[in-house]
DNA sequence: TCAATTAGGTTGCGAATCACTACCTACCTA
DNA sequence: TAGGTAGGTAGTGATTCGCAACCTAATTGA
């Protein structure tokens, strides 16, 4: 069963990700980005924002690391901003959060569909998978100490004999 | 490359599930359920969250069908409140978020971990995954319409690892 | 060259939301 | 019946939100 110590629930990173990200226009901006804008003006005309909240929010995002900002050299108005790595590593967590969307609220697939560019198959739906790519659901979770963990090595060997 | 159409990008169910999950403490609240929270009073001194604030959350997770709110028999004064299939849904998000807090916030793995009941073994980092199982990155990644996608009979058979 | 336009903001202000404290009302226990 | 407990609500000030107006630097057009 999944019950933390509750001593330990500080130790989690879920607040920590939160503050970064835990605003009201974030991730509606974290989406734009992904989807290639990179304009002051393309976000407040595609979403819709207040200004003065998007400049904001996009200094926010700088602040964090999320976005980089850059002054483009050709017109020297405009800046750029870009998904940093950091920022790029977010997009496993709105997937889920779009596809939990699609399943419990909006009832339908949103379209377009993100698909593999390979061979433009829809991705998998993401899951949690253990070690060796099993889906886990919430019962076969448990808490852990890092220390009580056995290395791999020779869980691998019992498990095999 | 990942570049939606403009006209398209409200179709996208992330701005449903911000709607229901986007607000300051869901997450955390949502956590807290995760964790084997039931109670009112339990949520509120682990959390530290304003009395009000905590019954305005609670009530709106409950309305989103994310929590079910049930009057417990032996004790009437007591209510309890226990994630929903929708919310335990959540669970792939909110460890998504998680991870990426350790990654670039934390900067270390949250204590205890989380692991595999069944061998006690860390899970794997959230992925976004082909339906064939490979890990795609950003460039991976394009859109594509429903009636485009070619089904996937031949290849079904094995997509199975 | 000088006015108009554009990109990316900042400022002011009223409305909504937040958090803190105190209070309230069932319900349970002695 | 007295006192404590679970789960809230009410009042109040501090923040934040969103809208509109304004501002500045860089660019373009006549």
């Amino acid at each position: 069963m999944l019950k933390e110590n509750l001593r330990e629930l500080a130790d989690c990173a879920l607040p920590a990700a939160l503050e970064a990200m835990g605003e009201r226009w974030s991730f509606l901006i974290l989406r734009a980005a992904f989807n290639g804008l990179h304009h002051f003006e393309e976000f407040q005309s595609t979403l819709g924002i207040a200004r003065n909240i998007l400049a904001n929010r996009l200094g926010r995002l700088v602040d964090h690391g999320i976005l980089s900002r850059e002054a483009m050299a050709d017109d020297r108005r405009k800046v750029e901003y870009r998904l940093t790595q950091k920022g790029a590593e977010l997009l496993p967590a709105m997937l889920a959060l779009r596809q939990w969307g699609e399943r419990w609220e909006s009832g339908v697939p949103s379209t377009p569909v993100l698909v593999d560019e390979r061979d433009h198959q829809p991705i998998r739906a993401i899951e949690i998978l253990s070690h060796d790519g099993r889906a886990l659901g919430l019962m076969d979770l448990c808490w852990a100490h890092a220390e009580d963990i056995r290395p791999l090595e020779t869980v691998k060997l019992h498990a095999v004999a």
